[in-house]
RNA sequence: GUCCCGUUCGUCUAGAGGCCUAGGACUCGGCCCUUUCAAGGCCGCAACACGGGUUCGAAUCCCGUACGGGACGCCA
């Protein structure tokens, strides 16, 4: 048997992480078993749809790498199946036409959760002739569920789930109006799709039952189920906007990398011995729906951080110029020109190792990019004293003719130091201000190879003079 | 209210009766490395919800309690 998963949003918001695990668990699931991930958009409720979503939520799971096998399904354009497989129902005696209004139903449920009763639909119609329908009160047609005995589900994740078919009232499979609910075009659409295995989270556990039941009333054989737990915030309570970005757009803007998401993703509610960082490719090799975790995860926005910055470092340096490069821009409000880009390039590898995100890498590396004067800190700017301008005068001299590559730069810097008495730190940190206006950098040297040796000199003369307008100092010898 | 599910360090987890004086990761604290900041290395703090069983032996199996979550819609 071939698998064959799908991911089922409803088009009335962006994708958030939940859904974005759902989908990754089901994708993961399709290739560890050489099977097909497909897509579904439950679109069947046209009032709560959002305009947007359905783009939105394509380009999250592009985003994030999870693509679909064949072209997305939308739920609302199979109706007329839905209700000519409910219709079959009742003419086979399994499923009824019922007339309650939706007003008296509203209001049948109310008075029996005020008695302290289970808020179920007493079955008036079950047993009635259909003769009695009321003129021109069009009906919504019901499933005859069993009321005897039990409803058991095997979860691939919770394992065995019973419950007494009591429990379970009489639902209604196609509204009045003629379109499916959810329990129902859910149930044709995963048959008529293929769909063995269905990987979803376990809100919707108990729907399962009800959902079985119609399984059994078409005579078709179930698929697989696993329920996998949701994911709740940092107090416990279902995740949600309050506890930060929950959409998975919202990570991206923020400067995540997919692969990180998608890492941070598969090891909330899923574990594989002590691997904390693992490819999506490693991931479709080992995943197993035995290994995810039953109970609610907390989402750890530090722990994602981290694992971002791992990822970030071992990010291609290139695609990292190109993820930087618009960030710098913004942060500018103008153009950059190939000269930063080259000075980014060759400074990447020591940037990339001191960000978390692309914000903090774009943010340390917008020196690079800086008009001379450079804005600068208070913290660097109180480093350049006028012994410290002094010698940042003499060092610049000193290199003059040396090879402009770190290794070189250091090694003189080192001797000039030596020759004057002085630590390396007291020549290293001015040196930072001077060239980046701050007081941590990437190794300075790297960054004075970076920006070559004119940019190097006329950072440093134009740090001099800053300082010697801002305190003036004994003049110059 | 009824039904269903869950519960190992603050957080994510490893653990499938003896390998557990419970391992890893994040966070936090300390040290080392060091031109800054990171990264890295080392060390430390910190958990089997509770109570009963079963067993020679239980984090692991069973029952109950507590707490948490979910579902009960002509929403999905």
């Amino acid at each position: 048997m071939t698998v064959v998963t799908r991911f089922a949003p409803s088009p009335t918001g962006f994708l958030h992480v939940g859904g974005a695990r759902t989908a990754l668990y089901n994708w993961l699931f399709a290739r560890r078993h050489g099977g097909k991930f497909l897509l579904r958009i439950e679109d069947t409720d046209t009032a709560r749809e959002v305009p947007g979503a359905v783009d939105q939520i394509l380009e999250s799971l592009q985003w994030l790498g999870i693509t679909a096998d064949e072209a997305p399904v939308f739920q609302r354009q199979r109706e007329s199946r839905h209700a000519e497989v409910a219709r079959a129902l009742v003419a086979a005696g399994k499923a009824y036409y019922a007339y309650e209004t939706a007003e008296e139903l509203q209001a049948m449920r109310e008075r029996a959760l005020k008695e302290g009763r289970p808020p179920r639909y007493d079955g008036a119609w079950r047993d009635r002739d259909p003769a009695e329908a009321p003129p021109g009160v069009p009906g919504a047609i019901r499933l005859k569920v069993p009321r005897e005995g039990e409803t058991v589900i095997e979860d691939l994740v919770q394992g065995t789930v019973r419950v007494a078919n009591s429990q379970l009232d009489d639902m209604i499979i196609l509204r009045s109006d003629g379109r499916p609910t959810y329990l129902h075009a859910v149930v044709v659409d995963d048959h008529d799709m293929g769909i063995t295995h269905v990987i979803r989270g376990d809100d919707h556990l108990t729907n399962t039952f009800r959902q079985c039941q119609l399984y059994d009333a078409l005579g078709w054989k179930r698929p697989a189920f696993a329920h996998i737990p949701l994911i709740h915030g940092q107090d416990g309570a279902k995740l949600s906007k309050r506890h930060g970005a929950v959409s998975v757009l919202e990570f991206r803007d923020q400067g995540y990398l997919p692969e990180a998401v998608a890492n941070y993703l598969l090891r909330l509610g899923w574990g594989h011995g002590d691997i904390e960082v693992i490819g999506m490719a490693e991931a479709a090799a080992i995943f197993d729906l035995a290994d995810v975790g039953r109970g609610a995860a907390r989402f750890d926005y530090a722990k994602l951080l981290h694992l971002n910055g791992v990822w970030l470092r071992r990010a291609d340096d290139e695609r990292l110029v190109g993820e930087t490069l618009p960030r710098l821009e913004r942060r500018l409000g103008a153009a950059v020109g190939a000269d930063v880009a080259s000075r980014l390039r060759a400074l990447m590898p020591g940037l990339k190792e001191r960000a978390r995100t692309l914000e903090e890498l774009a943010d340390s590396a917008v020196f690079l990019a800086h008009p001379i004067p450079l804005p600068f800190d208070p913290k660097a700017e109180a480093l350049l004293t006028p012994a410290a301008c002094t010698l940042l005068g003499e060092l610049i001299n000193s290199w003059q003719g040396t090879v402009w590559q770190p290794g070189p730069l250091e090694a003189a810097a080192r001797a000039f130091a030596e020759a004057r008495g002085v630590r390396l730190k007291d020549v290293a940190m001015p040196l930072r201000a001077a060239l980046t206006g701050m007081t941590t950098s990437p190794p300075i040297f790297d960054v004075a190879a970076a920006l070559g040796p004119a940019e190097t000199r006329a950072r440093i003369e134009a740090a001099i003079a800053r300082a010697g307008q801002i305190a003036p100092g004994p003049a110059a010898p």
